[in-house]
Formats: structure tokens, sequence, C-alpha cells
DNA sequence: TTATCATATATAGATTATCTACATATGGAG
DNA sequence: CTCCATATGTAGATAATCTATATATGATAA
């Protein structure tokens, strides 16, 4: 559906530690199940989350390790540390003070339960 | 309380468009309102919001006006025109399912009824 | 009176997070 | 054997902020 691309500035990395959450994941596995999870509303291009994910590691929010699939083909796993798991916490109380406060704005009121 | 300012992009002018959607409004005192409304979670800066203002007056979205206050000071007013009010719909449309998959993805429920 | 602060608008340059475009390589399907 | 999906990666462009700086006036305090 093509969401206004610039509303998704900052939240990208929350996600992906989000997803990280529940399982490790490698970074073409993170695209396809953010575009599922979301109905269809974010289609993060791959150009976006590589060098993300280089960032986060050496931010030490994610681990990462190789291995090799049924196919033979090598994909690079990609674990949450503590210190990741720590910072989702942080950005996901950010989230909700900011969506509560442009709710403010907006005039309707807001109940995100995340 | 100082929230991740990389989480505000892109909403600024849709929060600046609803401000002026109820009344007239003046550049400094936006800035004055938007905190007020947000519980001080918004704290825009002029830097900020100046060229925005140009902005949305070259795309139409605004007019604008001067006109002098009981101070004897001039102050530069700021309208919502038919388009701006026309985008500022568009925008929270967005907002709303940008809002509602991010939750999706983060597993809470949205009930945002701006 | 004079210094300072709040008000009021504005521009320049830096920063950051995206994007598009390109590059490389493999497995599977036709 | 060719093309598409899978899989990871970098370079450069774009866009929306920020900080810093500039200018000017009214109000207040020393």
């Amino acid at each position: 559906m093509a969401i206004d691309k610039s509303l998704l500035t900052g939240s990208t990395s929350m996600l992906i530690l989000k997803l990280l959450d529940g399982t490790d994941m490698y970074g073409y596995q993170m695209i396809e199940e953010l575009r599922k999870k979301s109905n269809n509303a974010f289609d993060l291009k791959a150009g976006t989350l590589y060098p993300l994910l280089h960032t986060l590691e050496q931010k030490n929010m994610l681990t990462s390790y190789e291995e090799v699939a049924d196919n033979a083909r090598v994909r690079k796993y990609y674990s949450i540390t503590k210190h990741g798991r720590q910072q989702l916490k942080e950005k996901k109380e950010e989230w909700k003070v900011y969506t509560a406060a442009v709710n403010d704005v907006l005039g309707g009121a807001s109940f995100a339960t995340a």
C-alpha cells in the first residue's frame, strides 16, 4: 500500500530488534517477516537493512554467525544481545510516548498496549 | 522528557497542519502550542519550523499574512488552504496505517481514534 | 539607562536515516 | 542455459531534522 516513507524514520531499528527478540534471523528473512507482520505496510529495502544490521552489531546490540542452510546456501544469522534487549525496551517506551503525543495533538486518544 | 528525535521525522508537517486546522497561528505560537498539547514531549526548534512553513506555503498548503499585535510587534500568521486540509486528511490516514503496522510488529494492538 | 530575557523570524551548515542503484554470487525452474 | 528468487553488500543521493548564528523589538530588572 506504500505508506509515506518519511514516517518510518527512526523506528526501523526498533522493529529489527523486536523481530530478533523472538528468534535469531538472517537479513533477507527479516525483510519478509516485517512485510508479513505489518500486512504489507512495510517493505524494507536491502540497501537500508544490511548497513543498519552492521551498525547495530557495532553498537553491541546484535551478534552474528554464519550457518549453512539445507540448500547449502550460507546465511548470516543475527542474535539480539542483552544490551539490545535493553535498547528495545527503551525504544518501545519512547514509541509509546511519541505516538501518545502525536495523538494528543491530533485530538484522538492513544491506547497502544505494546 | 526529551524523546528520541529521530522518531519525529515526517510527522511535523502533519502536526503543523493540524494546529492550523483549528485557527490561524504564527510560528512562535505553534512551537508553544505544540509543546503544550503534547505535554512537553515536543519541543520543535525555530530552525526546523520556519523553513518548513516556507516549504508548506510554496506547496500551497498554507498562505501567510502579517498582522500587528497589541504591542506593536509584527507577526506573520499562517492560514491552512483547502489543499492543505486535504493533505492533512491524507497524512492522518497514513499515520494510522503506519502506527497500526508498527504496533502489529511490536505485538500490541492499535486503537488510535484520531 | 542599560543589560538581559522572552518574543519573533530567518538562514547556513551538519547530521542522520532513509532511498535508489549497483555489484556479486548461488539455487531452482523453465 | 537462462532467468528469477534468494542472499548480502557498498556508494551516492535525498530528505528531514538539528545546532549555530543572525537580526530585531518589547518588557523587566539592576
